[in-house]
DNA sequence: TACTGGATTCACT
DNA sequence: GTGAATCCAGTAA
C-alpha cells in the first residue's frame, strides 16, 4: 500500500472529496476504507469561511489533519486541502477492515464513559456502527486533538486504493441546510452499510429528487 | 469576563 | 421523534 503524498491534497475540497472515496486510512492497527466524505470550503458552513486561530490550518496548510472538538465531547477528523486557499475534506464514515476488536473497545469504554448502557456489557458492539460518523471514526480510531495539525504520513496516513467510478458515488447535501445553502458536497458510496446515518435525513431534507 | 452555540451521538419515550 | 450530554472556540461587552 501506498501512501498519498502531501501534493495529492493540493486541490480543492470539492474535487478530492469524492476522489478520497474507496481510500484506505490507516492508524495504528486499525485500518478503514472511508466511504463517505464531505468537502469544506469558504461556504457559511465551514471554519473556512472565516478563518480563526482554530481553523488557520485549513488555509495555512494542505495535506494536514485539521482535528477539532465539538458538542464538548466529539472529535471531527478533517484532512486539509486547497493549497494557496483555504479548505479540507471531512471524513463522515469508514467501512473497518482490520483492528475491528480495538475499534470494538474504544467505542465501548467510550459509551460506558457517558454512563450508558454500560450494564449490557456490549462485546459484540455492532461492526457497523463503529465508524459510521465522524465522531465515531475519531472515537474507533483514536483520533484526538494530538492529531491536529499533523501532517497525513505514514503513523496516521490515508493510502491509495482505485478510484470509485462516478456512478458508483451519491451526492448529497449538508444538513442544516438554512446555513450552509444546501451544497451538494457530501459523497458517499452507494449501497454502504457503513455511511453515516444521517444521511437519509439530508436526503429527506432536500428532497430525492434534487440528487 | 461572560455568554452562546456547535461539521454529534445516544438513550429514552 | 426528542432531548440530554458536555466543553471549548468565538464573540460581545
Amino acid at each position: 500500500m501506498k501512501a498519498l503524498p502531501r501534493s495529492w491534497f493540493e486541490g480543492d475540497a470539492v474535487a478530492l472529496a469524492p476522489r478520497l472515496l474507496g481510500k484506505v486510512v490507516k492508524k495504528g492497527s486499525c485500518v478503514g476504507i472511508i466511504v463517505e466524505t464531505e468537502a469544506y470550503t469558504v461556504d457559511p458552513a465551514s471554519h473556512a469561511f472565516k478563518i480563526t486561530p482554530r481553523s488557520a490550518p485549513m488555509r495555512d496548510t494542505w495535506g494536514h489533519w485539521y482535528v477539532y472538538f465539538t458538542y464538548g465531547m466529539h472529535f471531527c477528523a478533517n484532512v486539509t486541502t486547497n493549497k494557496g486557499g483555504a479548505g479540507a475534506v471531512l471524513i463522515r464514515a469508514v467501512e473497518p477492515v482490520e483492528g475491528i476488536p480495538t475499534m470494538q473497545k474504544r467505542r465501548t469504554t467510550s459509551l460506558k464513559l457517558r454512563g450508558a448502557d454500560a450494564r449490557s456489557g456490549k462485546s459484540d458492539f455492532p461492526e457497523r456502527a463503529l465508524c459510521n460518523g465522524p465522531a465515531k471514526f475519531c472515537q474507533a480510531f483514536g483520533i484526538t486533538g494530538r492529531e491536529n495539525g499533523q501532517p497525513v504520513g505514514e503513523a496516521f496516513g490515508i493510502y491509495d486504493a482505485p478510484e470509485i467510478p462516478k456512478s458508483d458515488f451519491g451526492i448529497s447535501g449538508r444538513i442544516d441546510i438554512k446555513k450552509s445553502t444546501e451544497l451538494p458536497w457530501r459523497f458517499y458510496i452507494k449501497g454502504s452499510p457503513f455511511v453515516s446515518p444521517v444521511r437519509n435525513q439530508i436526503i429527506n431534507r432536500i428532497g430525492r429528487s434534487a440528487l
